[in-house]
DNA sequence: ATTTTTGTTGGACGGCCGTCCAATAAAGAA
DNA sequence: TTCTTTATTGGACGGCCGTCCAACAAAAAT
């Protein structure tokens, strides 16, 4: 059986067992015999492709983080102005990929240890300094770059809170709503900067 | 040495050491003669107090819960109008005892499992719905019915995503900043909600 | 003083784990 | 063909785990 250039589509093959072993039976219990049998194949393989147990965990957070990115500049490419890039990047964050049942437990199973891994808190790092600087790059063209920090800040704690909240519950039902409380936030929050730049008032009636 | 009366104590001390052990090792490697080596007892003690490791996970969670919302009663109790009583809850949640190391593995390692496990789900679930129907009870009396839900949600989203953030980064350093975030999002959207009822108006220079 | 209740110990047991490794098999190189 | 390389297997090994339990100690009840 043995064709030469297997190992991408193994490394890939163990990575989607692991997602699902990971959703099935968590972080915990994914143990690396699971894994093997799930891909189909023997135990010994992932020793073969992964150091241990814990590249391959990384390797699978990494694989789910780029997916993320690659979503992100994808939509990023289609948005012209800056107030489109950021709902871009809203957007992506809430995008049908990341709302699956077998993301919400590896995301949230890597929540779970990152504090216990200095890799896998890497991954988590690199996510949130993406977010941020993606964000902090538009936002700095509509306001002024401490409004612009404080948005980006916001913005961010919103997507990872309503994210959160749909991962643990599965709600609310739609993922539409997330998306709009979102906007909703950034529209607020960029009206509010906006004004104390000067270039409107508001007036009670 | 027994005395009559140990159970309390005994819960305790082993919920203390669940936790320091949590902190240390995470979810995964927190076993049960780890506990109970740390809390100074055999590690017979952990089933004679707990039916098995479950359920002593499943205690340790709900005394964290039950700290929060200790916490939250009392700094209702001195707030007056419905504007107070919403950012009593934001500093309960934002409070000193939530910015705690050993806190924040405890909840995280709950986030990490609850998928996996009924009994954690529901300890997520009271506070879910704890938070949101506090919140909801006092942005009643100051918006619609519909903002006042939009609004809850959002405010619930913010805190957790910004509590997320800090407790995985530790950023930003001072707890103070998230409180503030939070309440500027309460005025933002508080504002815009209001002006919809259309008792204000903004216009543009 | 004795019996009962309550608290506590520490180790035995079976089981599953991650890792390692000798053996095998097929594909490509010679 | 023969040899080398790559892919793969599946079980052996040592170790740690959660659970269970027989034994013991001291306080309370009698």
């Amino acid at each position: 059986m043995p064709k030469l250039g297997m190992a991408p589509i193994r490394r890939k093959q163990l990575i989607g067992a692991a997602i699902a072993v990971i959703h099935e039976d968590g972080f915990n219990h994914a143990t690396v015999a699971r894994i093997a049998r799930r891909a189909g194949v023997s135990s010994g393989m992932v020793h073969h492709y992964f150091k241990d147990k814990d590249e391959l965990l990384f390797a699978t957070m990494r694989h789910l983080l780029s997916d993320l990115h690659a979503d992100a500049v994808l939509r990023l490419s289609a948005a012209q102005s800056p107030e489109a890039r950021v709902r871009a990047i809203i957007d992506a964050c809430f995008g049908d990929a990341q709302f699956d049942a077998q993301v919400f437990s590896a995301w949230l199973a890597l929540y779970g240890s990152a504090r216990q891994s200095s890799s896998l808190q890497r991954i988590l790092s690199i996510y949130h300094r993406r977010l941020r600087s993606s964000l902090l790059h538009d936002l700095k063209k509509m306001v002024s770059a401490a409004d612009a920090a404080r948005l980006a800040d916001g913005i961010a704690a919103m997507i990872d809170g309503l994210w959160l909240r749909y991962a643990l519950t599965g709600q609310p039902e739609d993922p539409e709503t997330p998306r709009a409380l979102t906007r909703d936030y950034f529209a607020a929050a960029h009206d509010q900067a906006f004004n104390r730049r000067g270039k409107s008032l508001r007036v009670a009636s």
